[in-house]
DNA sequence: TGAAACCGTACCGTGCCGATGCTATATTCA
DNA sequence: TGAATATAGCATCGGCACGGTACGGTTTCA
């Protein structure tokens, strides 16, 4: 239904603290309570996050994460794959395992199409970086939303 | 999880059927049967379709359906939000009842950039026309993907 | 009058998300 | 060395929306 899950939410908004405090360790606890986020769906989050590498942990007492990725570098398309796997628009997108559930797949006229808008929504989803997020959520009355081209 | 619901997949193969035989009357029975698409799911879908007004019905004996807007003018956009209600990428941005659940909306750095997100995301799908979809489905190798400007 | 087709609503099962709990491991500090 | 802190990994559980089904009603035409 074209919404991004909590986890994705917590996966941002730990992100964005993350790239805010800059290199300082900052513990899955303190960001849950600066941020008023469940600490254990956070701390879930966090592991994804450390998994695919975007984020270091710091085990042991005075332990934490850090950022590791560019905040310039790191897009909500990485986010929203890292925290709750690729974003498919339709099942056909998917290419993998027990998904392959559309039978109609070989006589579907909208396929092509559909793959088009799939790509779009990932290049979309792909430019939109974590230092675009900061600087927006810190002007007040920020610019105007990004804007879409088709070509 | 960013995924388009089924409902969502007929309603676009109906009315993509429906502009493509032009003015003629097709029954539900018949776009299913061509189409490879259950049924009972499709009725429903077209009555939602009908309500918004984007289809005629004509009832009875050699009843069916008429795509009364215009390909051009129909966008995906339209069919996402007849068929499974508007669009929201996270519960901040829906204002309607229940969904109210996010205590965190007053103290959330990341509120303003995701709503920038999604206005983007909206105009995105608000891109894509009916149209289009069938450009696309019928040349090979379509031009390239709809292109996006972070501002 | 009966068949065909649309219309409306209600119902149910399943899968996934949201959430929780427990154990293991690693580090710091007294 | 032991206690406290914090991450790592896995397993489980409940609720809910989606996917699918069923039934009865209305309209039109042969």
């Amino acid at each position: 239904m074209l919404t991004l899950t909590r986890k994705t939410e917590y996966g941002l908004i730990a992100v964005c603290h993350l790239a805010q405090v800059g290199e300082k360790v900052v513990s899955a606890r303190d960001i849950a309570k600066e941020q008023a986020v469940p600490l254990p769906l956070l701390m879930n989050v966090l592991k994804r996050l450390h998994r695919v590498g975007y984020v270091a942990s710091v085990r042991g007492a005075h332990g934490g994460y850090t950022l590791t990725a560019a905040p310039e570098q790191l897009t909500l398309a990485d986010i929203i794959e890292a925290v709750e796997g690729p974003v498919h628009l339709v099942r056909c997108t998917n290419p993998s395992r027990t998904a392959r559930k559309c039978d109609r797949t070989a006589r579907c006229f909208i396929r092509r199409s559909v793959a088009q808008v799939h790509n779009g929504l990932r290049e979309f989803l792909g430019a939109v970086t974590i230092a675009d997020m900061l600087t927006g959520a810190q002007a007040p009355a920020a610019t105007d939303t990004p804007r879409v081209a088709t070509q």
